[in-house]
Parts: C-alpha cells; sequence; structure tokens
DNA sequence: CCCAGCTCCTTAACAACGTTAAATTGACCT
DNA sequence: AGGTCAATTTAACGTTGTTAAGGAGCTGGG
C-alpha cells in the first residue's frame, strides 16, 4: 500500500522517543516505513511540513483524552484540555518543541470553543479566546520549561542538577497544578469584571 | 585579539535577525568574526554549548531594561520583568525558540527574587517562586506563538492568515498585557490563600 | 638568545543531512 | 498491448556539524 501523510507524522512521533529532535532525520523515518528519503518528498514538501504534521498528528491523537467529561463544568473542562495537553506534549521527547509554535495542518481539528456556553449565553467570544488563549500559552511555556530539565520521565539533564534550586527540581506535577490554578482563576476573574 | 565565548554568542544573535535559527550556521558566524568553523570548537565543545551562551548573552543584556525602577510595587515590578522579558526574545527572530528551555550559562545571573521584600516579611520562598515562575512560562509560550505566526515585527507566516481568527491576527501587545494581567493577579491572590 | 610550551587558529577531511532530478516500477484503463 | 499516472528508487549535489593534525605567535626559563 502506498504512504500517507499520516503514516509517515505517526513514524516521526515514534521514533522521536527514541532520537530526540536533533536525531530525528528523515532518511531514520523512511527506513522505519521501509522506504528510501526522497520517497517522502513525494508526500511532503520539505521537513518542516512533516515537522507540521507531526504535531497535528499528535494533536489529534490526543483529541480523545482532551475532550472534558459532560459531566465537568466549563472551567473544569478548560482544566481538563490543559492537564490532557500537557500529558500530549510529554509523551514524546521534545514534544513541548515539536508542537510548540508549529502551523496545526488540519484546521477543523481545533474544535468548538470550551467556553461555548458561556459565549452563547452572551460572553463576549473575543475575550474568552484571549482567556483560553492565555491558559494554553501557560501550558506549552511549562512543558518546554520542564522538558528542557527533564527530556523524557525518569531522565534528567544532569547540567541542571547543581544550577536550580527546588523550581526546577521539585514535583513537577504539582508545580504544573499550583500553576494552573493561578492561571485558571486569573482568567475566569479577569472575564468576569472585563 | 583571541575571541571570546560572548563575541561569538554576539555575532550569533547579530545573524540570527537576518537568517533565522535554521539559517545560523558556524561557517556563517565564523565568517562574521573573520575565522574559520573549526576556531570555534577552541571556545565551545559544540553548536548546543553556542546556542545556550546566545541565550544567556541575550538575557545578560537585557539586565539593565529588565530591572524594575525603584518606584514599582513588587507585582509591578514583576509585570515590569515579564513585559521586558517579551521584548528581549521579540528583539531577536526565533528568539523565542532560543531562549526558551536552554540551559542558562551564567548561574548568578539570574538576580534577586523578585518578591524578595515580601519573602523577607514572612512569604514562602517556595510558593513565591512557583507564582513567578508561572509568569514566566507564560511569556516563553506566548512569545513562542506569537513569533511563529509573526516571525519579526512586520512580516507574517501567511499559512495563518485564513486559518486563525483574531487569536492570532490582533493587536499582539494588547493580547499580551490582557493575558498579563490575568496571570498576574491569579498569581497574587494564589500566594494570598496559600 | 633560543628553545619549550601554551594559546589560538588554519587546513583538510569526514560522515551525515536535506533536497533535487531523472529513471523506474507497478497498477489501472482502453 | 500500449499508455497514463501515482509512487518509489537511484544517483547525486551542496552544506552542515565536527574532528584530527599542524602551524603561527607569544611567553617565560635557562
Amino acid at each position: 500500500m502506498a504512504l500517507t501523510r499520516q503514516d509517515i507524522a505517526r513514524s516521526g512521533l515514534k521514533l522521536l522517543n527514541d532520537v530526540g529532535l536533533n536525531g530525528l532525520t528523515l532518511r531514520l523515518i523512511a527506513g522505519d516505513l521501509g522506504v528510501k528519503a526522497p520517497a517522502l518528498y513525494w508526500h511532503m514538501k520539505n521537513k518542516q511540513e512533516l515537522l507540521d504534521e507531526m504535531a497535528t498528528q499528535m494533536y489529534r491523537d490526543s483529541a480523545a483524552d482532551r475532550e472534558p467529561p459532560a459531566s465537568l463544568g466549563e472551567w473544569e473542562g478548560v482544566a481538563h484540555g490543559a492537564r490532557a495537553l500537557r500529558r500530549m506534549m510529554l509523551a514524546y521527547r521534545d514534544g513541548g518543541k515539536v508542537f510548540a509554535g508549529t502551523y496545526l495542518a488540519d484546521t477543523d481539528l481545533i474544535g468548538p470553543h470550551p467556553l461555548r456556553r458561556s459565549i452563547e449565553a452572551g460572553l463576549d467570544e473575543r475575550l474568552a479566546s484571549r482567556a483560553t488563549f492565555t491558559v494554553y500559552c501557560y501550558v506549552v511555556g511549562y512543558v518546554i520549561e520542564e522538558q528542557a530539565v527533564r527530556p523524557m520521565a525518569g531522565e534528567f539533564d544532569e547540567r541542571y542538577r547543581e544550577s536550580a534550586g527546588e523550581a526546577v527540581l521539585g514535583d513537577a506535577d504539582a508545580r504544573f497544578e499550583d500553576g494552573l490554578a493561578m492561571v485558571l482563576s486569573g482568567a475566569r476573574q479577569w472575564l468576569e469584571t472585563a
């Protein structure tokens, strides 16, 4: 069967955990797919397009995990999405760097606004978007920093051992939750008073 | 005169604006310094060390701009630092990606805690650090996303034109300020109630 | 005065990378 | 049987990060 863009992206994501972003070459991916490197150029224009497709694919794969249970309130849903977004990036070595700032290839993958109900009830959509975008920025920034110190769960960049304090060595989950609580309550309040 | 690590980092930062992170090669930097590429290896172990030094250098250069006026309250000082950090990254093409998650070579460059006075007055330093780190993550995440759309002030990644709404096309400064306000007030309140 | 040693840089080379052009296979339609 | 088109291979190119070996220029000791 012929290759698809998704096949290539999936292979790239799989190999990412073994070799990291720097070690991820087109020849390696092609080899994993039983094909030679130039074959990939039939399916994509260049390597950046592959990286965008990988970001899209990991986002796509995490859709189910990001979906908030219907029982949750809107802001609990936002928190749920933020945690799922972090899990998604942490699932791959350099996942933060791969996902951050890449062009999402599949537009209608973004889905409905998490504050949709409030928007329908009269909340200014522009403001609502700014609030959720702020949460998104926090998550992305946090994970990039987190993975700089811990490339993969269990590993550790030794250069940080001495220089940094609890700020980077402490319980990463608890620190994420604290920051998330700050951002969420701040965003929520900002929407109420604006 | 002999080259220094700072010379190399400065040259790298200067060229970054012309060629971007992908176009930044050791031969280019060496040429700019009137030297051949392998000469750089006398001063640094590999290219990653150069990127770390560049991040350190841009942080160092922005120290004066980050310094809050003495007249400012502590949280106004945090806001001041956040804005300066964004300006710093925006000053270089791909500045966000270069700075995010790189190991800061010069440890004692980090300076005193912005909430130092509150800490001396009894605020738990661990909690204070989590609050400021949250702000830091937001800024880094925001700028990376910002530069994905606008590589340099005035430029524009055309792929975003159609797919994205006001969320990425609107006034970037105003959007940053809104998010910053959310994060700051959230962090502040979180510290008060913890 | 000169030689030893150190710092800093050059020359030459390597394997690997992203990418392109051209030839080749295999399947389907007429 | 022949032709068209999609998907891949073969071959190659220029560039990149990096290494090894050597050479210039200073410095201090005998």
